[in-house]
RNA sequence: GCCCCAAUAGCCCAACCGGCAGAGGCAGACGACUUAAAAUCGUCACAGUCAGGGUUCGAAUCCCUGUUGGGGCACCA
């Protein structure tokens, strides 16, 4: 007797040389008609090794690349590494190490860990961010929107994180003020900077969610409307009493008009100041103040809605367009400068916020809809504004409109006027992509002495990164890079004079936002990325990741997918038609952390229990999208399972090709329903489903090899291969060497899952249940084409003896399912 | 404060269109094998679906209210 026992330790060994060496899921550039699949998992950052997260994300891609393959389909299931970044840079800079040095050893031990695990990517097409290579072909995108007007500079007030010493994007910020990156609190600075003008695209970007709500998570879907906040209402021009200075603002209620009692101006905004300067000592010297107040402010502090309102008369009154009165002119901080024009009309009877501010400075309140309601509407007295729908009421052409009405008509007239108009604004903001620091791709850009902006040559890319060796890379709040005089003094392209290039380097998540792309010819030193190759595999039909990277992430790679769009260079304007969110792995309800000391470590599972073990448990934990306590589930569970599907394989005496039709009917139903569903289950994310079902499948098949048909009958080499097949795309290893010992070549990955017999799956009878008033009082053996009154029959003949003495009210007959039988009280 | 999602056995989770609450696993009890233990094999038990109301012949499933947990947004005019 074969005394040979499942050990994951031996079959690690065994398959993983085979598949180095044979390269199963390489992708070649050759043509093949069959249908395409672009299945793609998050690349991952490369701090340290792998941890239970990475374990997490790459089985769920991996099931499902692995079962587009079983269904006949051409996967491309790329994986690379997003190196650059400044983690790498900042642990460098503590251990006197080369951030170059530090991140390639760290791709190398995530290489190495990643391959243990045996996810089925295409390792030919690997892509580091912060090779060359690579980034060449990001200073191309920069030029190319550069040269369309998408990458500009500004000089604007930027988020800055002191820590890191660089400035961050919005969606950088967290929203307690904090950096998402270092924790520290970020202050606001005025500097110039590079921008993408991803503003442009905000109304495609908010629409063209539509199209992925069938595919997408509907949390990511309504985060990202939520970040890009669109407003629609009028841009309403007022204008300063006694000068033709214009005050614009955005308003989403054009129709409250002639209840604006004054304006607001936002204290850091150039119109203030402006204002300010223009006005008498006393008010000069009191803004001045208050501007300096507000500047000390955090951004917590400032964003903290229940803080008191506070603010200063700027000395001026303002003409409002649509009934000429003069209103007065206010700074306060409710009024944030980088949204709409950084002005409002305050109109307090109907806004919680210009209420207060009018109670705590004793403006005037009046009211221009009249809400119905039971209880008296004085919001002055209430301090709770008027936000309902009503009739308009002291505001003359908009008389006894409702709101719709009359923000259409306000809009009519202030057009017609030309003194506004309909306007949209967004609370998206323009991407800020510059950083201080060397740990990135360098902005192509070259400033000559005249101050132009010059874009470097095709020729000339890439901008190599200088040598460490010699540059301070301590953050300093101006880029390193500035102090490589060999690399930053160069020849002006125009004429050869004295020039610099740009000193920053771009935020990484430009270098995220197309790598996709990348991976469809990484190779290619001609071009970014290869059309024809394109064609045949974008976008991406799968991806795989985290939710972290709802905002991010997701926004910028739609953005510039939209970029290269426009540009001609690519047909689809989605990256990703379809998007997985994992949760996270935590551990007794909390996430790990290196500080709470609640960490599980990788390669200790991997040790312990083995790689199979692991990723199914991964799989089997619950729905791919909730979070998996590790404390909750059980990877020995997982090793036994495996085990005895394993030794499953290993029991099958039959040869290969034994005609399954001979076998056991009631196996073989098991295996067809299987084949059937699991379609639907997998498509679904319903992998915890599958595993269920592959373990119930086990259970029957030892039932029938100890107690049933034995190890010699066909259904049970049929069951068999079927779970070799199915446990592929969850346990590689042992899938694999089950294959082999039910006779068959090498690879179980690369076979075709057989499609269901639908002939198998017709039962002849069903248990039918008989209810009396919607309680189930018997159940019946019937056949499944029984007819409706045959079934009653029947089934009221069963409870004939519960019927005596009542009336039947009525019956409601489901066959060959269910009979019940209602009675009259 | 506003919006969204969830709640099923001691635990993790299933349940197609409203039709017998249970597919699977963990933990548990018992048995077989064993000198014994582990491994293995087998058998068993356990909830009426967070609470309350409604619709329906019939509700875990649909509707309303609430509780608890999770997430998102939050001075964006």
């Amino acid at each position: 007797m074969d005394e040979i026992e499942y050990d994951f330790r031996r079959l690690e060994e065994k398959w993983a040389p085979v598949w180095e060496a044979e390269r199963p899921f390489d992708v070649d550039d050759s043509v093949d008609d069959r249908p395409h699949k672009y299945i793609l998992d998050m690349f991952p950052y490369p701090s340290g090794d792998l941890h239970m997260g990475h374990a997490e994300v790459y089985a769920l891609g991996d099931v499902l690349a692995r079962y587009w393959r079983l269904r006949g389909c051409r996967v491309l299931h790329p994986i690379g590494w997003d190196s650059f970044g400044l983690p790498a840079e900042n642990a460098a800079i503590k251990r006197g190490v080369n951030p170059r040095d530090w991140t390639y050893d760290n791709i190398a031990q995530q290489r190495s860990s990643m391959k243990r695990y045996a996810a089925s990517f295409d390792w030919s097409r690997v892509l580091h961010t912060s090779d060359p290579e690579y980034y060449k072909w990001n200073q191309w995108l920069f030029l190319e929107m550069f040269k369309k007007g998408l990458a500009y500079r500004k000089d604007s007030w930027v988020n800055w994180d002191p820590v890191d010493q660089t400035v961050l994007a919005n969606e950088q910020v967290l929203p307690d003020g904090t950096s998402e990156r270092s924790g520290a609190m970020v202050v606001k600075k005025k500097l110039t900077q590079w921008y993408f003008r991803i503003t442009d695209y905000a109304d495609r970007l908010l629409n063209d969610l539509d199209r992925l709500e069938a595919t997408w998570p509907a949390k990511v879907l309504t985060m990202q409307r939520n970040w890009i906040g669109r407003s629609r209402g009028a841009e309403v021009v007022f204008t300063v009493e006694g000068s033709t200075r214009e005050i614009p603002v955005f308003t989403t209620r054009p129709d409250t008009l002639f209840g604006a009692t004054f304006m607001v101006v936002a204290p850091d905004s150039d119109l203030a100041s402006e204002l300010a300067a223009s006005a008498e000592p006393a008010v000069r010297a009191a803004f001045a103040e208050y501007l300096t107040d507000v500047q000390k402010k955090t951004e917590i502090e400032r964003q903290d809605a229940t803080r008191p309102k506070t603010g200063v008369f700027l000395g001026v009154n303002a003409i409002n367009p649509l009934n000429g009165e003069s209103v007065p002119v206010w700074t306060a901080d409710y009024v944030l400068a980088d949204y709409g024009s950084g002005a409002i009309m305050a109109v307090p009877a109907h806004d919680q916020r210009d209420l207060d501010f009018a109670r705590k400075y004793d403006l005037p309140v009046r009211i221009v809809v009249d809400v119905a309601s039971d209880e008296p509407n004085d919001p002055a007295a209430s301090r709770v504004p008027l936000t309902g729908d009503g009739p308009h009421i002291n505001s003359g052409p908009l008389d006894g409109l409702n709101k719709a009405d009359a923000i259409a008509k306000a809009i009519e007239i202030l057009e017609e006027a030309g003194t506004g108009k309909g306007a949209t604004t967004y609370r998206l903001r323009d991407w800020l992509i510059s950083r201080q620091r060397y740990w990135g791709t360098p902005i192509p850009i070259i400033h000559g002495e005249d101050g132009e902006l010059i874009p470097v040559p095709a020729d000339q890319l890439p901008v190599v990164l200088p040598p460490t060796e010699g540059l301070d890379l301590r953050p300093k709040g101006s880029s390193p890079l500035g102090a490589a005089e060999d690399w930053v003094n160069v020849p002006d392209p125009r004429d050869g004079s004295p020039a610099r290039r740009d000193p920053d380097t771009m935020d990484t998540f430009v270098d995220s936002s197309w790598y996709f792309l990348r991976f469809l010819s990484p190779n290619d030193d001609t071009q970014a990325f290869d059309p024809e190759r394109v064609k045949a595999w974008a976008p991406v039909d799968q991806y795989v990741g985290g939710v972290e990277h709802a905002i991010l992430h997701l926004l910028y790679a739609r953005f510039i997918t939209k970029v290269l769009f426009d540009l001609g260079h690519i047909d689809f304007d989605e990256p990703f038609e379809a998007l997985l969110n994992q949760g996270m792995v935590i551990l007794d309800g909390s996430k790990m952390s290196k500080s709470k000391g609640n960490i599980v470590f990788f390669g200790e599972e991997l040790d312990k229990f083995g790689v199979d073990a692991v990723r199914l448990t991964m799989a089997f934990a619950g729905p791919p999208e909730d979070d998996i306590d590790w404390a909750d589930v059980s990877v020995t569970g997982s090793h036994k399972f495996l085990a005895r599907a394993w030794r499953i394989a290993d029991d099958v005496t039959s040869a290969v090709g034994a005609d399954p039709s001979t076998g056991s009917a009631a196996l073989r139903r098991v295996t067809h329903k299987l084949l059937a569903d699991i379609g639907g289950l997998v498509e679904s994310y319903k992998f915890n489903v599958v595993v269920a079902r592959a373990m119930d499948l086990v259970n029957h098949v030892r039932k029938e090899i100890d107690s049933g048909a034995g190890a010699a009958d066909a259904a049970v080499r049929e069951a068999a291969e079927v779970l070799a097949l199915v446990l592929s795309m969850f346990a590689p290893h042992t899938a694999e060497d089950m294959w082999e010992l039910l006779g068959h070549e090498k690879f179980v990955g690369l076979q075709t899952l057989p499609v269901a017999d639908e002939s198998l799956l017709v039962e002849d009878s069903i248990t039918a249940i008989v209810q009396i008033n919607g309680k189930v009082k018997e159940r019946l053996e019937v056949a499944t084409d029984i007819t409706e009154a045959e079934l009653l029959e029947r089934a009221t003949a069963l409870v004939a003896s519960a019927l005596e003495g009542k009336t039947i009210r009525t019956t409601i007959v489901r066959a060959p399912k269910l009979v019940n039988i209602v009675l009259a009280d």
